[in-house]
DNA sequence: ACGCTATCACTAACATGTTAGAGAGTCAAC
DNA sequence: GTTGACTCTCTAACATGTTAGTGATAGCGT
């Protein structure tokens, strides 16, 4: 049994740089009600004619079920529009509205703005090569990666 | 405006190879019938004699509610003890139980095994790489980052 | 038309994350 | 010795994550 100390957690570490990151912008997008989901969807769609749910789960990384009810509070509070499409009643298009569209506009510069003051405290070259490495990762995307053999009880 | 298609969005990145590393290890975890929040807690505490809950929430990145509700229930699975403290009635001692360090001498091993693999595919030096600049982020933690200034409005 | 299978969005149930704040306890200053 | 600021844990309310499974629909072959 190794000493776990010494054996870091990846998930973990990954979760930790995550977190230190976006507590940074967490005020900004509070400040203009949208959660930190809202906000991946809506800095998407505001550049877009129109998503399908399933490109938002791809895109935006959510499950199904997590962006069925982010997308239902956000057409409740007007953030977006939903239609079922005619010619496959089992597909939905959700387009951004007018008062998300300004939303992003005003916020972006803000989040632009923070991410400068973060990369003074990163540095030019350290965010160089972290935009870098996770940019590598995407090898995982897909990669058929065995699964360790479970014991049967 | 930026199109935001060419400024990608670091939370989104760092949990999208987040989600990449766990998803390999989550299908074990499910074969001890823990969740991975759990398992943060147990390799730890594994090691330890007891933990009290901030230190928990410190090492293993949890916000004091979310903590409070994993403990409760890791107790009614048997797998930690709570004890309040006689000198300092505020604090709890939380130990880890016979069977949840059984569970962890079980699961360890594998989760080591599934490590290799991951790094097989990701590569020695990348792997190395990726470590290096997770930790050169801990130059974030209580670094005083302003906040960007906010419209009144 | 019929049955088969796959896809898509969604629901249900439960665990966790986030924010605000309550409750109990500690400690120093008065 | 009381008060008031502070600390630690926890509760409450709501949003999201995870897993399993449902219902409607589409596309295919027969």
């Amino acid at each position: 049994m190794t000493d776990p100390t010494v054996q870091p957690n990846l998930p973990l570490l990954l979760g930790q740089a995550r977190e230190e990151i976006i507590s940074r912008f967490r005020p900004i997008l509070n400040h203009f009600g949208v959660t930190e989901q809202q906000w991946r969807i809506l800095r998407v769609l505001r550049f877009r004619e129109s998503m399908e749910p399933k490109e938002i789960c791809e895109t935006c990384l959510f499950l199904s079920p997590s962006v069925a009810g982010v997308l239902a509070r956000m057409e409740e509070m007007g953030l977006v529009r939903k239609e079922r499409e005619d010619s496959d009643r089992r597909r939905v298009h959700v387009y951004a509205t007018e008062k998300s569209r300004d939303l992003v506009d005003r916020a972006m510069p803000l989040i632009a703005e923070q991410y400068r003051l973060l990369e003074n405290v990163i540095g030019e070259k350290q965010t160089a090569e972290l935009y870098d490495v996770l940019r590598r990762l995407t090898v995982l995307k897909g990669a058929d990666i065995p699964l360790v053999k479970l014991p049967s009880k």
